[in-house]
DNA sequence: CGCCGTGTCCTTTTT
DNA sequence: GGACACGGCG
């Protein structure tokens, strides 16, 4: 079982005693040991379904199953493999009747979060909405409430906010939904305050593993603190290095705070890594070395010097993107790997914003490279899954206004904004549900009269509908079901009507067809759910519809696909591939736009604010991720212009290129040479501009 | 009153 | 290229 792990890792292992936290460098092999210590808790007489292993992401969660399955076997399943959030979803169907919330309460995803705060603040600019909604998720994290929030506001501006998020919260449990911040928050205060909730998770929890531990954030630390209960039954498994999640509320305090909270606290480093030659290795070692160390660690690796790294200058986006393909062909060719590690597969490029695909989707496809593109627009955001969705929720949740709104509308049925305003008057007045308006008898006087008949039809319908799916058991008979009510609402057709282009229209359509075999291969025990728990009956529609809020991609199991990986550096941690593209490191794009104050971003001698410094660590994190993504070859490359809204404007390579630190023989020219020289460049273009502006 | 076409804005990272 | 507000048409 054990065959194969160095001493450091066997260590992780073979502690099970006490509280156990394991620093892993990058590619030094945790989710083997967090696999591996599954598989000794269940030797030394643990119960499979009482060991817990927490992810961050439905991916990795998908992963570690596997694994853990090859490992040890049929007594995996039993193992409860998921997210947090997923985590929080279980603890809250169970518990959350004790805050007043039904078990079939609705998630709210962040499009229905940004038009739920529009309506409450009363605004329709949406970049307006999603600063508040950024800054009451940043709150949520930190466990503050709307009150404690106001108390703590320190301008008018977040006083402003802090009233928004009390109409806020009002209205999510008027339509007894929650959004992700809940499912963390929630579940907390039932473990705070209700000591019965919380024994009774004590008692089923005999150790919790969690990995990524340097993402948690302070309420995440918190849950996890009442699972393990005193003793501290868990391993943490983490890199301060490759915390990148700071945005979301994770801190590394967490980290800080573990050796004090739990002082048998056993400490564990991973420091040889498995994955990376030595020359990538350097250059991320370089990278990391300026920001400041809270556990000192070294890493190295036995593979040999290997490839030197690239630095690629491109002129624009499309020539970017070019020479990525260019690289990608010539390595196919075998210039460079003369043996394997050449398939499409092998393959990835990183990039720091999701739009930033375009380009190399475009050169991709005009070159005939099959590719995929991972952590951009989830499966479950394509409008036509939202509208399926929308249906499903309000089946489930009458109570769920807005995905009432969205059904109602989609396909249209002659029932528009002027009514629904009306429905929705006459709902607040009455403290009802929109659904609940539908029935009230009052409701013919408050809405134009010629809406009234299909409001009430649509009320039936739905409620037909939910008796249907309740009684919908098995792969075919929900298969059926679904299809049968597509062609009642009209979909297809709605789909064709709303779309010029019919090749778009009939893709939306097999995406529809692919999401309904999906759901029916859930009913029939095909496909395990997000939770993590045994799946193998049969299930009815209705109870399958409740689980498919936190999952963003059908099949979880897509890494056999032969195709070129497009990814976001944050959606490309824990992944891994022989050769990796690292493009637009730019700065402003890596680091990312620091703040006004920083505008041009080389004044490194100046006084740099303490938030402002905090910021350029995470992002140099997340360059250290990027590179220690690379097993073989890496190439990291920049453009000398770039899009900035409509145009080109000037753009300097990131500074981390010249943190890297590579040799001279590597690349032509020493970056920091080149980055002087633009510099240069870019002031006099500056004043150009500004003199061609005056006259 | 509902629907659809046009013009305008923006685009960090995710459960 | 995409989301959204607005104005004209059926």
């Amino acid at each position: 079982m054990s065959a194969g792990l160095n001493l450091a890792q066997l260590e992780a292992v073979n502690y099970v005693q006490g509280p156990c936290l394991v620093l892993a460098g990058a590619g030094s092999g945790k989710t083997r040991v967090i696999t591996h210590k599954i598989g000794r808790l269940i030797d030394v007489g643990l119960e499979p379904k009482r060991i817990a292993a927490i992810t961050f992401t439905n991916k990795a969660a998908a992963e570690m199953r596997e694994r853990a399955k090859d490992l040890i076997g049929k007594a995996a399943k039993d193992v409860t493999v998921c997210t947090f959030h997923a985590l929080g979803v279980r603890i809250m169907r169970e518990d959350g009747h004790v805050l007043g919330l039904k078990p079939q309460f609705s998630i709210m995803d962040a499009d229905d979060v940004t038009s739920i705060l529009k309506d409450c603040g009363g605004t329709t600019d949406a970049a307006t909405a999603r600063q508040w909604q950024w800054t009451i998720s940043l709150w949520k994290n930190m466990g503050l409430n709307a009150e404690q929030a106001a108390a703590q506001a320190p301008d008018d501006n977040a006083r402003v906010i802090a009233r928004i998020m009390g109409l806020y919260e009002e209205r999510l449990s008027a339509y007894q939904s929650v959004d992700f911040d809940d499912l963390i928050g929630m579940p907390l205060k039932l473990l705070a305050d209700y000591p019965e909730v919380r024994e009774r998770w004590q008692a089923k929890m005999g150790h919790v593993l969690v990995d990524e531990y340097q993402d948690t954030n302070a309420t995440q630390y918190e849950v996890l603190k009442h699972l393990v209960g005193e003793r501290g039954r868990f391993t943490a498994v983490g890199d301060d290095d490759q915390s990148i999640y700071g945005w979301r509320g994770a801190t590394l305090d967490n980290l800080k705070r573990l050796p004090q909270d739990f002082p048998n606290l056993k400490v564990i480093k991973l420091e040889q890594n498995y994955r990376s030659t030595s020359a990538i290795l350097r250059a991320a070692n370089n990278v990391i070395q300026p920001n400041p160390k809270l556990f000192p660690k070294t890493l190295f690796s036995e593979l040999g010097e290997g490839e030197p790294v690239r630095v690629v200058d491109a002129v624009n986006e499309e020539h970017e993107a070019d020479r990525a393909i260019a690289r990608i062909q010539s390595i196919r060719g075998g210039q460079v790997n003369p043996s394997k590690h050449r398939e499409f597969k092998d393959f990835a490029i990183l990039y720091r914003a999701n739009h930033m695909a375009r380009p190399f989707e475009q050169a991709l496809r005009r070159a005939n490279i099959p590719y995929k593109v991972s952590g951009g627009q989830s499966f479950f955001d394509k409008t036509e899954i939202k509208d399926l969705c929308a249906w499903f929720r309000l089946w489930i949740n009458n109570d769920d206004d807005p995905a009432f709104l969205r059904a109602i509308t989609s396909p249209k049925r002659g029932i528009g904004h002027q009514t629904l305003g009306q429905l929705g008057t006459f709902a607040t007045q009455y403290k009802l549900s929109l659904f609940e308006a539908l029935f009230a008898g009052s409701l013919p006087s408050a809405v134009n009269t010629r809406a009234v008949d299909g409001l009430h039809e649509f009320g039936r319908y739905i409620n037909d509908l939910e008796h249907r799916a309740r009684h919908t058991l098995g792969k075919e008979a929900a298969l059926a079901f679904l299809l049968e009510w597509l062609k009642e609402i009209g979909y297809e057709q709605h789909l064709y009507d709303g779309e010029d282009n019919e090749k778009v229209a009939s893709a939306r359509w097999t995406n529809v067809l692919e999401f309904c075999d999906w759901m029916a291969g859930r009913c029939g025990g095909e496909i395990e759910d997000a939770t993590g728990t045994d799946a193998s009956e049969s299930k009815s529609l209705l109870e399958v519809a409740q689980t498919i809020s936190l999952i963003s991609t059908l099949s979880e199991r897509e890494k056999d696909q032969n195709v070129v990986t497009l990814s976001t550096l944050h959606a490309s941690k824990g992944l891994e591939w022989p050769h990796v593209v690292l493009v637009g490191v730019n700065e402003g794009l890596l680091p990312f736009k620091l703040g006004d104050d920083d505008e041009h971003s080389g004044r490194s001698d100046g006084p740099m604010s303490e938030g402002i410094l905090q910021r350029l660590q995470e992002e140099r994190r997340l360059m250290y991720v990027g590179i220690t993504r690379a097993q073989r070859s890496l190439a990291v490359s920049w453009t000398k212009r770039r899009k900035k809204g409509r145009d080109m404007v000037a753009a300097l390579p990131s500074r981390f290129i010249a943190e890297m630190k590579l040799d001279e023989n590597t690349i032509k020219e020493d970056p920091r040479e080149k980055l002087r020289a633009l510099r240069a460049e870019f002031a006099k273009r500056a004043a150009d501009s500004a003199a061609e502006a005056k006259p």
